[in-house]
DNA sequence: TAGGCCATCTGGTCCT
DNA sequence: AGGACCAGATGGCCTA
């Protein structure tokens, strides 16, 4: 789906700087850095403020009776509404790189989850997990992972015991036999729902919970995955 | 049309 | 002081 896609910068109110950079929505014109943004702001600025000094009167009219502090103060008033102009430029260039630090972060954040989808284990006809059920997958399927070697280990080590004293040497557990623990034939179904954590089962991150109703994951997914999943355990190929 | 998901902006807080 | 991180707010897009 398109919008699930993560787009870069290509956010309709993308506009381009005077140094090049990529932002949204702001012109220079702009005197509050709370105006950046798309609009969509609690603190949109006044309009009104804009065209107005900073003695609170209207910069293109002279003295008047409303402000007869200007003419005396018409210098120091100057000073001060330039000062105040480079602290807003300032300030407004403070948070045009915190936006794109922001965005970067967010944007590493989302590589971090793609990398993280890419090796869980979906069929091509999945749509695309989203961030909190890849979260929670992920956690299940680590879970699922340590419950599979745990049980390998318990399996080989009975198996072990038995043969051990036939056999001086034993090789590490292949990734067959691993999938082979995993077959329908060693493993049911209602086992496999077992292979869920406790705090899945009790938490927030039940494979039920967590997916949203319809989606196809279900606890008795896990083992066809894990057989046909390319990914399936990636240490081991 | 409502709800879910997402990207982005923003101000606050903490850390270096 | 500046950067990283976080949570809230907002609007856009998509789907049931």
């Amino acid at each position: 789906s398109p919008a699930l896609l993560e787009t870069t910068d290509c956010s309709p109110g993308a506009q381009v700087n005077s140094e090049g950079e990529q932002y949204y929505g702001v012109s220079d014109d702009e005197g509050s850095a709370s105006s950046l943004g798309t609009g969509s702001l609690p603190s949109s600025p006044n309009p009104s403020l804009t065209r107005l000094q900073a003695g609170g009167c209207p910069a293109d009219e002279g003295p008047s009776p409303e402000c007869p502090q200007k003419k005396q103060k018409a210098r120091r008033g100057r000073t001060k509404a330039k000062s105040e102009v480079v602290l807003t430029k300032q300030k407004r260039n403070r948070r045009m790189k915190a936006n794109d630090r922001e965005r970067n972060r967010m944007h590493n954040l989302n590589s971090a989850l793609d990398a993280l989808r890419s090796v869980l284990p979906t069929f091509p006809d999945d749509a695309k997990l989203t961030k909190i059920e890849t979260l929670r997958f992920a956690h299940n399927y680590i879970w699922a992972l340590t419950e599979t070697l745990r049980m390998a280990d318990h399996s080989l080590l009975s198996v072990g015991q038995q043969e051990l004293a036939r056999e001086p040497f034993r090789q590490p557990p292949t990734t067959a036999c691993l999938l082979e623990l995993t077959s329908p034939g060693s493993i049911s179904p209602c086992e496999w729902d077992s292979l869920y954590s406790p705090v899945s089962q009790t938490g927030s991150l039940s494979p039920t919970d967590s997916l949203e109703e319809g989606r196809s994951y279900q606890a008795a997914d896990a083992p066809a995955c894990l057989r046909h999943s390319p990914h399936a355990f990636p240490e081991f190929v």
